[in-house]
DNA sequence: CTCCCCTTTTGAACATGTTCAAAATTGAGT
DNA sequence: ACTCAATTTTGAACATGTTCAAAAGGGGAG
């Protein structure tokens, strides 16, 4: 019975999503999200095998909103500099009514074993999913980006979106607006930074460190 | 009896660390602490507050013996880049015996209520610390750092070995050998970069980022 | 309708981190 | 040596994530 099953699972989900925002993580025991979708604890786990599973669910819903509202925002925008402001503020607004679960996603998706780990393994649907609302950003900006860099780029964006995202979850102030401001001051010296590339001194050591990062990732 | 209160702590914390480096973190069980100690479970909990407070008794040890160690190390070096070079190995080279342990420490740290947490609040004990090891390398170089970003320098590494840490958490290479490679390849990297910072384009966007880093961390 | 197999659901049981009231031990003062 | 208050130790109890054998439900074949 595919439906009905279905309907339970997205019960099961939706409650603990909820939870999850509206009373933290530890809080929302496994029992509590039982109870709250009318179902028995071992149901919930018929269809989560872990806690950490319904994590990643919240993971794939938030990785979701942040593709379509990055997608929507970038139509009009031309410029690198903006499309990537653009995408980095559009992934705090998807976050923010999780700002205090924060620190225990980033605890529960750092475990190598965790399915939501962005870095463990190679090709992760999470870490893919995510580096593609980066290369969306990078592969529709006018000027584009230096040919060198185009390749590797959305990646080391999308790595120093991490750092935000891990500064984003320390950050105490009222409605993150550290992280706000990191943000706007972080993207220009990005965009600066890309044009003196073309210094030949400098344009050397960015090419040992590309070739630095793709001999450690291979 | 103070002494046989402390030899009791001790042995625990001993006891504890040996299993953290033999059998990991989860298989650590409090239980097993108390049993190889020869106390009860109880006893274990009057002298450590919870099993995230023996992960920063490890942390703490590491720590001295990483700062030991580097201390030591650095003696005979001038130059930055064999000092930064030094530093990170002899780091490396503590947290050996503890990396299938990585990844749990990392997760555990990581958490803002964590004791061991180095970006939690200000300044905790343990990020001081830490800080140190890469001030002493930065400070008794010679030729010196650009005056410029002396006082921020020591920050700026440590950052980078928080990174670099956590890269080695998930090198599954041999002994991770990758990441002595990342080191060696990496710091070269950045002393050329240190003197790039003579470039009035470079020293521009350099000024620009060291005003941003201080007026987020303000 | 009945039987049978597959899916779904249940709730008790287990392991582990943690708490706590009570017991045991200790050391100083007499 | 005795007393007593503080320190140390104990082990049972609790909360929570997780497992699992058994029960319930559902639908198609006969």
């Amino acid at each position: 019975m595919t439906a009905k099953s279905e309907q339970t699972r997205q019960l099961v989900a939706d409650v603990a999503l909820r939870m999850f925002r509206e009373v933290g993580f530890e809080k929302t025991t496994m029992r509590a999200i039982a109870a709250g979708a009318g179902v028995s604890v071992g149901n919930a786990y018929y269809y989560f095998a872990s806690k950490d599973d319904l994590v990643q669910e919240l993971y794939v819903q938030v990785q979701a909103e942040h593709a379509a509202k990055a997608h929507e925002t970038l139509e009009g925008l031309k410029d690198l500099g903006s499309r990537l402001k653009a995408t980095l503020h559009a992934g705090l607004d998807v976050m923010a009514p999780y700002h205090r679960f924060g620190a225990d996603f980033v605890a529960t998706a750092i475990r190598p074993t965790s399915p939501v780990n962005p870095f463990a393994g190679e090709s992760t649907a999470a870490r893919e999913a995510s580096l593609a609302i980066f290369r969306a950003a990078v592969e529709g900006a006018s000027p584009p980006a230096p040919k060198k860099l185009r390749a590797d780029l959305p990646e080391l964006l999308w790595l120093g979106y991490m750092g935000i995202a891990l500064f984003w979850v320390y950050d105490t102030s009222e409605d993150q607006r550290r992280t706000r401001k990191l943000v706007d001051g972080v993207v220009p010296l990005i965009t600066r930074s890309l044009s003196l590339a073309r210094i030949p001194g400098v344009n050397k050591v960015l090419d040992d460190v590309l070739g630095l990062s793709r001999s450690i990732r291979a």
